[in-house]
DNA sequence: TCCCAAAACAAACAGTTGTTTGGTAGGATG
DNA sequence: CATCCTACCAAACAACTGTTTGTTTTGGGA
């Protein structure tokens, strides 16, 4: 049987503490010391809870891609127009990735092989996320032969990479998404 | 006058030794001591060269620019259809990006913030680039009020996310590039 | 050939890193 | 109330970090 976990547990505390770190300065540059000391804790003290630094990153990201996932799922479960669920879902998706928790901008933001050990199965993760999208893609009404990969590898690194310019208050994960997805909706010839 | 420079200098060695390394391992993972194994020197010797370690990232970063920028150059030149232009500005970048010289690949991957000392002349070598990008979708025939702003960043960020998940030899850049481009200009609706 | 500056060596510095080890306070459980 | 194990403390470890300092080698112009 599972252990009882006791009341004064300070492990969700830590991983905030981890997860807001890693969005904010990057794995690399985050120290354990960083971490203990934002809860008060001491350095030694997190090998209770995680066996290495690059096991902490992995529940890190297994929370951001569990959070992101739900953030999703309304977006894709609504009925109607395709493009405008496809639109709902990217913003979702930017609204985790730009303002949301910082669990889900470390999954973004930290590259698999920061953590050489555990690479394998942060791309896992990665991927396990991305697939929910590829669904939003081929539900979408288009010309026959559209090579539908390639749109979703576009649109999701459109996407991804607005990490790198965004900056809050001149536009809206909404805004943006409309702005994007119409970008590929419209016709192009004037 | 400019001191004369000597015939054994290594300096180039360095860079690319450096350039070559940050590509492959990131900035914060890679090390003194690994840029000056690389070349046979001593860690303390890298100091006649460079004041710092950001001092280095910035030379290769200026670098990687004026190679991209170059690379750019004469699809921006070419006369002719501005799609066309546009298709071969994006195989250029990619193939700078994916394939070509380290020095390209360490301008997408590593991050302004990593070096905060320079941080501000990191960004301003990204920016002086994209805006090279810019003029090629200015020319663009498009259908009034588009959005061109918003298009460069869906554009740009889409090739730039290709590092995540690009491997060689399954695409080749101009084969991503057609694709990108023309999922931007073909009508969407089936 | 002489000489100087360019270029690199050799060795250390102080600080930080992830991690380990042994001990212990205190909630939960009987 | 006695016990047990969770959850932490306290202190250190060895390795590695970027950088500095004083010294030596070496190529090229005079």
């Amino acid at each position: 049987m599972a252990p009882a976990p006791r009341a004064d547990n300070r492990l969700p505390l830590v991983l905030d503490a981890a997860a807001r770190l890693f969005a904010e300065k990057g794995y690399g540059a985050t120290s354990m010391r960083d971490i203990a000391g934002a809860v008060g804790m001491l350095p030694g003290s997190l090998y209770y809870h995680f066996a290495s630094k690059e096991e902490l990153l992995v529940a890190v990201y297994e929370e951001g891609v569990r959070r992101i996932k739900a953030a999703l799922a309304p977006a894709l479960a609504q009925p109607g127009d395709p493009w405008q669920r496809l639109e709902n879902a990217c913003a979702a998706h930017l609204a985790g990735l730009l303002e949301g928790s910082d669990y889900g901008q470390v999954v973004i933001r930290v590259r698999p092989d920061d953590a050489p050990d555990v690479a394998p199965r942060l791309v896992a993760l990665r991927d396990e996320y991305e697939h929910a999208f590829s669904r939003a893609i081929h539900d979408l009404p288009l010309p026959p032969r559209t090579d539908r990969r390639a749109l979703r590898l576009m649109l999701l690194g459109a996407l991804n990479w607005s990490q790198t310019w965004y900056r809050p208050g001149k536009d809206s994960p909404q805004a943006l998404a409309r702005r994007f997805v119409r970008l590929l909706r419209d016709p192009m010839e004037p």
